[in-house]
Formats: structure tokens, C-alpha cells, sequence
DNA sequence: TTGACAAAAGAACGATCGTTCTATATTGTG
DNA sequence: CACAATATAGAACGATCGTTCTTTTGTCAA
């Protein structure tokens, strides 16, 4: 159906405002039906595209590509609102940022010492948590027993932390360093 | 109870796996008991102090303070464990980053003309599609049919485009300024 | 050991669930 | 305009929902 795509941008948008699905009869008039039977087929049609999915006990809940969202590129290349698109340009944020949800942590940054990697107060990073990394991966160590976001470097043989500011030191642990883990992305939110 | 946390913590985790709450049979079975009443004592306690809320349909859904997590700060306080936190509040990036799926788009920038705002190259931003902005916003402007992501400003009493890199031009519009969305996240990831 | 209280088990209730069927309305096509 | 194909309306179904009640079990104090 051609308002396929609409009728989930409805689900999407209810399900963003109150962290749960609908049943059918709230779902009917959500859409504007005036029985069951249209809805049933809808969702019958958005499982197939796995944008929704049922639970054991028969209820809805979101399917693999729910959380889907279209990406653009800078040139405009027209209006891509295709939900039926088999989803060549479309992702979800998590799947991009996440590749080992089980060792993937999320830290806030304080200060802006690696202001010039792009990365600025307050954002978060994604951090996949292991003891050791390569010279130039941006990681968290642990230094004075606080958590320090830095690039890994090395001189003269040792390890060093760079920052990505001028105003900061190079960092030259006196000992060996410990590393919690290495950043693999980076999110922040506009207001 | 004493055991109210760990309950809510399956709870948290179920949800996280599922997006969507058990009912009543299914969360006795995953806490234990062997009727539902001690599950329906729990959820009375939960409603109480905001964790779960009823919809008008008398399901359960997620309360004003289900997706609170533990506030840590850069200082490591102890328990590496119990790092793992943002600070925010989602289970996903992408529900943290996304309010209005509807009318949500993601766009990857090329160039570098907003890198003092902290936005690289090949960076992806989240924009809520709408025609109109504030003055301070940063906003994807369409200009020679291609998207620009600047600044919006104001120059007597006419809106600019402002980069955020010395090296550009502010844009002054000769006719109206057409505005595609508003960026309200970004994010990234490295290598 | 006994008694008092709290928690869990178990059963029963009407309401609402998702499904499925037929009947009616709408749309497209020749 | 008439007909065929689709989509929606409406009604009915058993199953499961969340709630509430009574009964049983468990726990601590006297």
C-alpha cells in the first residue's frame, strides 16, 4: 500500500511518545480506521518488511528496522521518503556505533582536551572496553585513577597521551598505563 | 521490598532486548513467583515511585523514570562496573538522539566548514525535517540544490549562513533562504 | 511452641486482546 | 455505465489481559 509509509511514521512517532506499541483498537484510531480488519492487514504487511514483529503472548512490538532512518547525502538527489526502499539507505543508530554491545560502554566527556579531534564537553563516546590499543586510536586511560580521553602516541618507545588541544600537556605516565578501552565513535545532542 | 531493584533491573533489560513489557504472566514467570499477585504488588510499587505507568488500555509501559541510570562522574569511583553509563537517558542512542521519528533524516556532511562546531567530515547529523528555524540554530539550508549545513543567523534584520570555520564565507541569501531542517544531533564513527 | 503478621499461591471476574469471517463500500478498468 | 477487484466495515470467536479476592505458606516475636 501507497500510505504504508505514512501509517508507520505514526507508529514510529507514538511509539517515541510512549515507549510502548498500541493494540488494534487504539492502532484504528490512531489511523483513522473504522474497524480492525484494515489494521490487521497493515501490520500483517509491516511484518513481512520486518518493521514490526509479534511477541509470544501475541502483542506487537518493534521490528528489526523500526528504528530505521533514512540517510541523505549533501546533494540533493530528490525526496527519498521510500519506505518500501529495501532499506540500502537507512540505519540505525546503534547498530552503526555498536559493533560488541557487550563490551561497549558509553562515557561522557568532561573538558575540551580533544577539542580538535571533534570531540567537544558533554559529548559521549563510545568506548569498546580492552586493555590494550594502537599507537593513534583515541582511547580512555586511566591516569590518577580518573578517566583521561586521549590519542595513544609513543616516543622514544613509550607510551604517551596526546591530547587534541594546544593548551593541554602531552601526558608521560611515569609507570606502565592502563588502558580502559578504545573509542570507536562519538554522539552528541543539540540542546 | 528489598528485592524491588533487581526486579526493575530484569524488567530494564527485558525491555532493552524486546522494546516492549511483558504482562503480568509473562513477568511473574521471569521473576519467580508462582501467581501473579506478588506481580501485581510490584508493579503497584513501581507506578508509585515513577518507574512504570498504566496506558489507557491498562497495559504497562515504561514510567518517567524507567530509563534513569546512575550518574558517575570522569572520576573513577571505585567500581570500573559500574562505569558504564552516559549520563543520559535511553536505553538507545537512538531513541536518545531521535524524538520525532516522523520527521527525522540523516545526513553525512562533506567539507569542513562547521569544525569549530565540533562537526568533521563524514560526520552524520540528525535533522528534524521542518521549514523553520531560530536564529543561533544550526540548520541545513538548501542553496544551488545541494544541502548546507551552517549557522543560522541574522544580518539587519535578514538571515545569514554562518560557518563555523574562518576559512568560509558567510552566506548572504540574495532571495528567501530555504530551510530543510534543523540539526538536533550528530554523530560518528571512528574508523 | 504458639500466635500474629506479611508475602505468595491460587482461583475467579469482566474487559479487552488479536484473529477471522462475511457483508458492504470503494476503486479501477474496459 | 457496468463489472471486477480491493479495501474497509462490522460482528463474532476463543484466548489472554489486569484486577481482586480468599486461602495457604512463610517468618519473626513472644
Amino acid at each position: 500500500m501507497e500510505q504504508d509509509a505514512q501509517h508507520l511514521a505514526k507508529l514510529q512517532d507514538y511509539y517515541a511518545d510512549h515507549g510502548v506499541l498500541p493494540p488494534y483498537s487504539t492502532l484504528m484510531i490512531l489511523l483513522g480506521f473504522k474497524s480492525k480488519s484494515p489494521v490487521a492487514a497493515l501490520v500483517g504487511r509491516l511484518k513481512l518488511i520486518g518493521f514490526l514483529e509479534s511477541t509470544p503472548e501475541k502483542r506487537l512490538k518493534p521490528g528489526r528496522r523500526f528504528f530505521e532512518r533514512p540517510v541523505y547525502d549533501s546533494v540533493r538527489a530528490g525526496l527519498p521518503s521510500a519506505v518500501e526502499d529495501s532499506g540500502h539507505n537507512a540505519l540505525t543508530i546503534d547498530a552503526y556505533l555498536i559493533e560488541r554491545p557487550s563490551s561497549t560502554v558509553l562515557i561522557t566527556v568532561k573538558g575540551d582536551s580533544m577539542i580538535d579531534a571533534g570531540i567537544m564537553p558533554g559529548d559521549t563516546v563510545v568506548v569498546d572496553k580492552r586493555g590494550q590499543a594502537s599507537v593513534g586510536d583515541m582511547v580512555i586511560a586511566i591516569v590518577d585513577n580518573e578517566f583521561t580521553l586521549k590519542t595513544l602516541g609513543n616516543e622514544k618507545g613509550k607510551f604517551v597521551l596526546l591530547p587534541a588541544n594546544p593548551a593541554y600537556p602531552v601526558i608521560r605516565p611515569k609507570g606502565d598505563l592502563e588502558i580502559f578501552g578504545v573509542v570507536v565513535g562519538q554522539f552528541r545532542k543539540c540542546h
